[in-house]
DNA sequence: GTTTAAATTAAACAAATGTTTAACTTTGTA
DNA sequence: TACAAAGTTAAACATTTGTTTAATTTAAAC
């Protein structure tokens, strides 16, 4: 498939993201993208074929940066299960972060999927993440730092809501915790809570850890 | 506004809820819903004057059901906050998963927010169950039942994304939990089996609980 | 400087969209 | 039965949609 990307080709997928991202595919038009764009309308059929293999591409090209090869991470024995599953968790937690439009039109392609093409870069992508998790924590079932009866499937979809749900509603959040600081270094400041908090919550499920209340 | 609907009402409402769920609202054309529920397409404009407005009213419709009035629950003095807390959670999952077509659309309308009259109704929907849970959480702190600094909004946030997700990728997990039992009585199973898991994830994060491993 | 390919443009295209019209059937009431 | 309101229909409406055309400009190569 595609590979490279000219500055042009760049240009419009990233204003064909935004847009897609606030308004959904369906609801932008080449004509919205072209104008965001600053670009004749023709372009895009031009440079991409068509609206659909528009955003075929912008997820080709955005997958690339979110599949991460991190089975040297997984293989690592100086390194305990409990510390490597913070590792995913936070890469997850960080990328996502960094790719919040991406993400939009992600959640909104899972919701509504039209495009088999899109779908299985996303089912690939996704089961790549649910394999890495389940080997650190089956390998931490073994060596009896886990409990054994863990529900990985619900522990994944647990972890995926609510980075997705904590991302979709990142002002509101915003505006609640605002109340209280200040406003500029606030996102990394929540973006932290909100990880020692997931992290916590994931630490919890693998092993109910004995606290003196 | 609106307070109730006829019997064609109710039928072209089902018939676009259905439509949608699948294909978004604005991928769903007025011939698509017509067709759906075997009526002229004019009707559409007849019974609700508009496509925007036939929206409007289905999630007036839902809404009703949707929101609940447990205040006397909250009061209630014979129950513990962790059961009360319990019981509003299994509520969501319920009601989330008694209305999964409609949950899908309002996921999508949160998604890409194009009506403010669909938004306030969320919002307050939102808000009402945030203030639900914010009152038994603060009950039992008071009661020194729960932990001090528990993060409320992102326990709301938690619970919310991990059903929602959940719901979007039920038959993801009927697939997977399927490959050891049968396949009806399933759903309900693996429904139950959710339930338990995020109770107690919520129980773990409200009061870490002494276990032996 | 000439030539060839790439890039860009405005205009036109057919198809699909939500909505309205005006004619008609059905229904209920007096 | 007669009449009026409600329900239903096919057709037409003006926009908007994604895509293509054919002409023009820009850029690069010889």
């Amino acid at each position: 498939m595609h590979q490279e990307f000219s500055e042009k080709q760049l240009l419009i997928m990233e204003a064909a993201e935004q847009l897609f991202a606030e308004k959904s595919y369906d609801s932008t038009s080449v004509r919205d993208i072209a104008k965001a764009a600053n670009i004749n309308i023709a372009m895009i059929s031009y440079y991409f074929g068509s609206k659909e293999d528009l955003i075929k591409s912008l997820f080709w090209y955005r997958m690339q940066f979110m599949k991460n090869r991190v089975t040297a991470l997984i293989e690592e024995k100086t390194i305990s299960p409990l510390e490597k599953m913070e590792i995913i968790v936070n890469s997850w937690i960080d990328k996502i972060f960094a790719q919040q439009s991406f993400h939009r039109i992600m959640v909104h392609a899972q919701l509504n999927p039209h495009n088999s093409t899109i779908m299985e870069l996303m089912n690939s992508y996704k089961e790549d993440q649910i394999k890495q998790l389940e080997k650190i924590i089956k390998d931490g079932q073994k060596k009896k730092l886990f409990l054994k009866n863990i529900d990985i499937p619900f522990m994944i979809s647990l972890n995926i809501g609510c980075i997705s749900q904590f991302i979709l509603n990142i002002e509101f959040y915003n505006k609640i915790y605002n109340k209280k600081t200040d406003k500029n270094k606030n996102i990394e400041k929540i973006k932290n809570n909100f990880k020692s908090n997931l992290l916590q919550i994931n630490r919890n499920f693998l092993h109910e850890v004995k606290t003196t209340k």
